[in-house]
RNA sequence: GGGCAGGUUCCCGAGCGGUCAAAGGGGACAGACUGUAAAUCUGUUGGCUCCGCCUUCGAAGGUUCGAAUCCUUCUCUGCCCA
């Protein structure tokens, strides 16, 4: 199901093939987020013309609305939406997470307990309750190429005695997806994976430990999630260190999450990560902030940076105006991003116009998935690390 | 010509004797965004030699210890009556 087709010989970046009935996809490869059965702003027909393979769905967000078996009743999620090629859909772990933050009213909206977690829906304020098993029987119902356990994301400054409670809990839910999912991989008469996910917070000892577990059950790949993945780099860094001899080499690896900074998709890329998703280009492109090459962002740069990763421009700010130059003159394989000036994209912003948010989603999506492309080839030439070298200089 | 309502900091708009450099929006400017509660959120938005001082609420004059707030005249805008 997951062919290696090349292996570096500089790190660990391999490039391979992960079949699905849907369609083959060349890794590694980041996958758009299309939450709520889209990626947002964009027609399936322009997803697919930046250059995605695979899209991810959330199980939490379409178990509320539509409901899984509005979806069922079309054939799954693939028919329902007509996109044709592989999907993914996350388990709803993160929204233990995201839901069960103390947000400004003090309120969670979620409650984890042994069995599972009682959310309350974001939309209504309705309580539902999902456990492992509801979990994977939506994602039946759902029907992506790509199913994921549910499993408790563990926050990035989470202590040891917490961190150990969500990896254990992780681990005994993780058996329970597996028991479930047995009982029916091709609920719409098609093969459905089902990836496992390492918890173990930012603790050497829990992450190997949760490497380790994960690793010895039956899943079809190994996913790598915690808040700490790709909202902290160096600490996904060292996760990745330290699990890696540990990770077999012949399942597709995802780290969840990745994909803020361009610079990002190097650094799991160079560790052996073959998969994975981020909702910061389509978000920060609804927000104005661009993608650029970075020879572009040298020039453009104000200095007030916060993020030392940052490699983008805010397509909002005074300067652009009045710029005649396309969006970045250095970045043009999209054929229709040469004709759109910083100024016009500048002015949809500001006027609150639609179209700016469906460029500037198109533009970055294709910014990442042109990368990826760009790594691939350069791993299967084995020279990633100079591929690398170019772009940090 | 007569009557009424009103002119507030970039805009709209609160304030109606001291706690007012003046609420709240908007705009502008900047920053953030990481398995999407996100076309969202945060900060700044008169000047300065910046724990304080100066200038500002249509204009001028006045009352008062003290006025954006009260009085007088002027001026402008809107509506109504001739």
């Amino acid at each position: 199901m997951f062919k290696i087709t090349s292996q570096s010989t500089q790190c660990l970046a391999r490039t391979g093939i992960l079949h699905t009935e849907h369609g083959d996809i060349e890794t590694p490869i980041f996958m758009p987020v299309g939450t709520k059965a889209t990626v947002k702003t964009l027609t399936n027909k322009e997803v697919k013309s930046a250059g995605a393979q695979i899209i991810l769905s959330n199980t939490y967000h379409l178990h509320l609305q539509p409901t899984e078996d509005i979806i069922a009743e079309f054939g799954g999620l693939h028919k329902f939406m007509d996109w044709d090629k592989p999907m993914l859909t996350d388990s709803g772990g993160f929204q233990v997470f995201s839901l069960g933050a103390q947000k400004k009213t003090g309120e969670k909206l979620s409650k984890i307990d042994e069995k599972g977690v009682t959310f309350r829906s974001h939309i209504d304020g309705s309580k539902h309750r999902f456990t492992p098993e509801e979990a994977i029987n939506i994602q039946h119902k759902i029907g992506a190429d790509i199913i994921m356990a549910f499993d408790e994301c563990t926050p990035d400054d989470a202590e040891e005695k917490y961190a150990i409670e969500a990896m254990e809990r992780t681990h005994r839910w993780a058996k329970r997806c597996i028991d479930e999912h047995k009982k029916n991989t091709n609920y719409h008469g098609y093969k459905q994976q089902l990836f496992g996910i390492i918890q173990g917070g930012n603790h050497e000892k829990l992450r190997k430990q949760s490497a380790e577990a994960i690793c010895a059950m039956d899943f079809d790949g190994i996913a790598i999630g915690g808040e700490s993945i790709g909202y902290n780099m160096e600490a996904t860094k060292n996760i990745l260190d330290w699990i890696n001899p540990i990770l077999p080499k012949d399942k597709p690896h995802y780290t969840m999450g990745v994909g803020f900074s361009p610079y990002d998709l190097f650094d799991v890329v160079e560790r052996g990560v073959d998969m994975f998703d981020c909702v910061a280009p389509t978000r920060m492109a609804r927000n104005g902030a661009i993608y650029v090459m970075p020879a572009t962002f040298q020039e453009l740069k104000s200095g007030n940076e916060k993020n030392p990763r940052k490699l983008w421009i805010d397509i909002k700010n005074a300067r652009y105006k009045n710029d005649h130059s396309p969006i970045d003159p250095r970045f043009t394989t999209l054929p229709e991003m040469k004709q759109y000036t910083r100024a016009y994209l500048h002015h949809l912003f500001k006027a609150d116009e639609i179209l700016g948010l469906r460029i500037a989603t198109l533009y970055n999506i294709h910014f990442l998935l042109f990368l990826m492309e760009q790594m691939r080839e350069a791993i299967r030439e084995d020279r990633f690390m100079e591929f690398k070298g170019e772009w940090m200089k």
